[in-house]
DNA sequence: ATTTCAACCACAATCGTTTGCAGAGTTTAT
DNA sequence: ATAAACTCTGCAAACGATTGTGGTTGAAAT
């Protein structure tokens, strides 16, 4: 179907040179005269000339393009980090391939062989909910495949790694709702193992007990698929309130979880704030038009993007093996809205 | 960096062979005995040999990818369309690489070109807002690049189209406002020349005309850039609620435009749907728990990225050129909610 | 007039895979 | 026994671009 483009064997026999000359001449080589290359230049512009890519990849051995593998790109935070990572690769000619592992860990182990088999020169990965093992990652990286994870990240696997300041915004989130009045403050989160769970875990945990709050265990609910599943959430939302004593808050952990809760306490007809104030991690665009508005801890995705991109492509381009690794953290921002006002004492 | 992966070249010596033995017998070719293919084969397998599709692309002139050219991905309508792209690419095992214009023609321009000289297999585009002039993608099929236009096409070019029922969407949006009692139904819409534009255009000025309601040209407002600049829907909400004769009720034609509009209508303190109702395009996941809940026309986005892929990969793979395109209409969903409740009467 | 040396260019190998063709060897038919 | 037919395998040329090596020219230097 796809007729032959013009190559450089075209320009060589019409200008009646040598391919390599004229390759030369393209590169603006010293061997070639300035008459000659300035000939080739112009007739290669005037008959539209452009190289493959695919004769220069094999060449060269590169193919100027990452692959990003990340959870969902239907979910505003990581649309946001496609923008970032896109951004920059953009600028530094670089493709980008975009699969999505719809947290199955499946998927993730095939789409990273399926990325290294083709040559990809990087990959920009965010863990599914589901992977616990990083081996498909380690193996790739053994094979010379420079790898940065960003957001939800394995302490399994050495290589740069971006996050944002999950201690901290949980903590934020959190202080920010026991300032409010309330004090029986739950979380619903995602898979255990992850490492933004982990964080945000933690950084609740510190909040609650700088101000002498009891940490309950009942309070602290774990969703697999992270808000992707409905029912999930709403199961865990009828154990909360099944609870002899019920929370007066909720932090959510993350993204589609922000959503899905205040999706199916609206559904529950659950009041919010008034029977249960609301905060969580999102970087869902509309949030100010939720009813009621959300408060949330919006991460700095774009940014995100573009820091881990620009580390994978400092690894692919430099000359020696990188071995110093780096861990970059990103500050988040808590925006206050209704859904956290300050509690009614009554 | 990246290791030197082990190639047919390396199976051949292993093995006393010669390369194109190698080759055929793995490919199970009639030529080679069945000792042979099986004694290459297994010592592949255990080599975890894979072949090298770049240089399996340069030989054969397809690169088994196509690449998508949208305005956004941090859009639910768009990444729900991808969604829809990468779960038929994925099972005919194609690559997806995805590339944004921003909505601007330039980056349209320099993608398609970049795209062709990758020399992808084929392209999914929905065009930018700023789009006038489809030149470089008529140029690109003509050098044989298969095109599909899905959403946002053109009249200008030949080739297969999927789109939703833009016009019966909105004349039903329309009709449901009118039945809910609404007289003066403004429109804000996208760049006039889009064809989702016209045809939403079409179907609100029907539903009104069927209903003797006179069209009101200062109650149709385009916003050039689709609700991604506030300010401009500002303006237009400004102008709307300046004119002697204010609007009871807002059809907003485009996904970014709803979200968007209601955002501006909260913040201008005018109430929905007392002030004014608003019914819109969206594919929002969120717009149950908008406040007020959002009556929306939900388009097929998912199913529209599957048949546009499934068409575009039928062009790819057909033996003979495709003259014969087709144009295929999806259709839309009306779903009702608070802000387009009956009006009331006083 | 011969040597020297730039300047300019072409040859050919290379990246890894595929494939038409030819050749070697074996079997069958005459 | 010889020709024909068939099996199996290897050679070599592609795909398009790059690049080290080496060859040809002309002019300057001796």
């Amino acid at each position: 179907m796809k007729q032959r483009a013009i190559t450089i064997k075209d320009l060589a026999t019409a200008l009646n040179l040598s391919t390599s000359t004229v390759s030369k001449a393209l590169k603006g080589s010293h061997e070639i005269s300035a008459e000659t290359q300035a000939k080739v230049k112009e007739y290669a512009k005037q008959q539209n000339y452009r190289p493959n890519p695919i004769a220069q990849n094999l060449r060269k051995g590169s193919s100027k393009s990452i692959a990003v593998i990340v959870p969902n790109i239907d979910n505003n935070f990581f649309s946001q980090i496609i923008n970032g990572i896109e951004t920059i690769a953009f600028k530094k000619e670089y493709n980008v391939i975009v699969t999505q592992t719809h947290e199955s860990y499946e998927r993730e182990v095939r789409n990273t062989q399926h990325h290294f088999s083709r040559s990809v020169d990087g990959l920009l990965v965010s863990l599914s909910s589901e992977t616990e093992n990083v081996d498909h990652f380690i193996e790739a990286q053994k094979n010379g495949l420079p790898i940065v994870f960003f957001d939800r990240v394995s302490d399994q696997i050495e290589t740069h790694k971006v996050i944002s300041s999950n201690y901290k915004g949980a903590y934020d989130a959190t202080l920010h709702l026991i300032k409010q009045g309330y004090k029986r403050i739950a979380q619903i989160t995602s898979a255990g193992f992850l490492s933004i769970t982990v964080e945000r875990l933690a950084g609740y945990i510190k909040a609650l007990e700088e101000n002498n709050i009891k940490v309950d265990e009942q309070f602290i609910k774990y969703c697999a698929h992270g808000g992707m599943i409905k029912e999930e959430v709403h199961e865990v939302i009828n154990e909360l309130f099944a609870l002899k004593v019920t929370p007066d808050a909720i932090l959510t952990a993350s993204d589609r979880l922000s959503t899905t809760t205040l999706d199916m306490l609206s559904q529950m007809k659950i009041k919010v704030p008034e029977q249960v104030a609301i905060a969580g991690f999102t970087n869902s665009v509309n949030t100010g038009i939720f009813n009621p508005s959300l408060t949330t801890v919006v991460q700095p995705a774009f940014e995100m993007g573009k820091t881990a991109t620009e580390l994978l492509i400092q690894i692919i381009e430099s000359k020696r093996p990188v071995t110093q690794f780096e861990k970059i953290i990103l500050d988040t921002e808590l925006i206050v809205r209704e859904s956290s006002r300050k509690k009614k004492v009554n």
